[in-house]
DNA sequence: AAGTATCGCAACCGCACGTCA
DNA sequence: ATGACGTGCGGTTGCGATACT
């Protein structure tokens, strides 16, 4: 037996919302809030509308701080980062942005930025990654021990979204201050509302040693110190900085080929990310076996 | 000016999850 | 433990607006 409908659809109204509508709804959820039950709503609003569709049509348009299009370079920089992370988890995404939607931010990234991001990828391709989106943030092979593969850090998901990440090791030439990849805390506990886990010591002390720095380390105090404001955001949705902050390099400002190795030892740390990301990947663009259980 | 293509966004759909009896 | 129910979410669709020919 199939599960009951919300609501008659025959019976109630559907389609674009008239101002009149709107006032009914958003004046009585003044008045009265939502009651905690979407469902009878429409009937004590007075309003010929399923419950579900007054939900989406108050969350998404007649809350009263919701901010419409406009998007700021620095909300592009988050979008794309958190996407990158967690993929299409859209009222995360959202809940990091003070005014946006899941919706709104959903059709901004599908009918902009997406675009936005396959360009510079191809950009990037064509300055020498090897001529396609995947190829934009490959990887560069580790400038010291230990040996690890090169790995292409984009794929095609089964919607036909391309998705960015990866491992990244290494960079030619060595990272310069300034150039931080990925700060390290040492202490704080995982915050699980954005799937970030404290970087184990071990993993820590490999990259380090490598390419990348510690925030106890005075290199990271300049790395820190010299990014850009908007550059550091993930610090800000992290909550103080004190847990691994992935740090993408300037994406949209260009993303020159020196600096492809701007992304991500986070990969590892986001295992549906993970089990998507090398399950889609060329066999020969993988990382070695074993990869992510070294570094975590 | 008219027809066509493309874009952008609001809205819908169906599924998954959490809660509660 | 189970099923009903409400809610939240992500994917998709439909349509008006705009750009292009």
């Amino acid at each position: 037996m199939g599960r009951a409908p919300c609501c008659d659809k025959a019976s109630v109204k559907r389609g674009p919302w008239s101002p009149e509508e709107d006032e009914q709804l958003r004046s009585y959820v003044q008045r009265h809030g939502i009651g905690g039950n979407w469902i009878a709503l429409p009937q004590k609003a007075g309003l010929n509308r399923c419950g579900k569709s007054c939900r989406l049509r108050w969350l998404n348009y007649l809350r009263p701080d919701i901010k419409h299009g406009g998007y700021t370079e620095q909300e592009d920089r988050i979008i794309w980062s958190l996407y990158s992370s967690i993929g299409s988890r859209w009222s995360i995404i959202a809940s990091k942005l003070p005014g946006r939607t899941d919706n709104d931010v959903k059709n901004y990234w599908n009918t902009k930025l997406k675009k936005k991001a396959m360009a510079a990828a191809a950009a990037v391709g064509r300055a020498g990654g090897g001529g396609n989106a995947s190829a934009a943030f490959a990887v560069a092979a580790p400038a010291t021990p230990p040996a690890l593969s090169p790995a292409s850090s984009s794929v095609t998901s089964s919607s036909g979204d391309v998705r960015f990440g990866g491992a990244v090791y290494a960079t030619d030439p060595q990272p310069q201050a300034g150039q931080g990849l990925i700060r390290f805390g040492t202490t704080s506990a995982p915050r699980t509302d954005h799937q970030l886990a404290p970087v184990p010591a071990a993993a820590a002390q490999l990259v380090d040693g490598a390419v990348w720095r510690t925030s106890s380390t005075s290199d990271a105090a300049i790395s820190v110190a010299q990014l850009a404001d908007d550059d550091v955001f993930l610090a800000e949705l992290g909550g103080g900085g004190e847990q691994l902050l992935p740090y993408y390099g300037d994406f949209f400002g260009g993303l020159q080929p020196q600096d492809r190795a701007a992304l991500e030892l986070s990969a590892c740390y986001f295992p549906n990310m993970m089990t998507e990301m090398w399950g889609a990947a060329a066999s020969d663009a993988k990382p070695q076996q074993g990869l992510c259980d070294t570094l975590t």
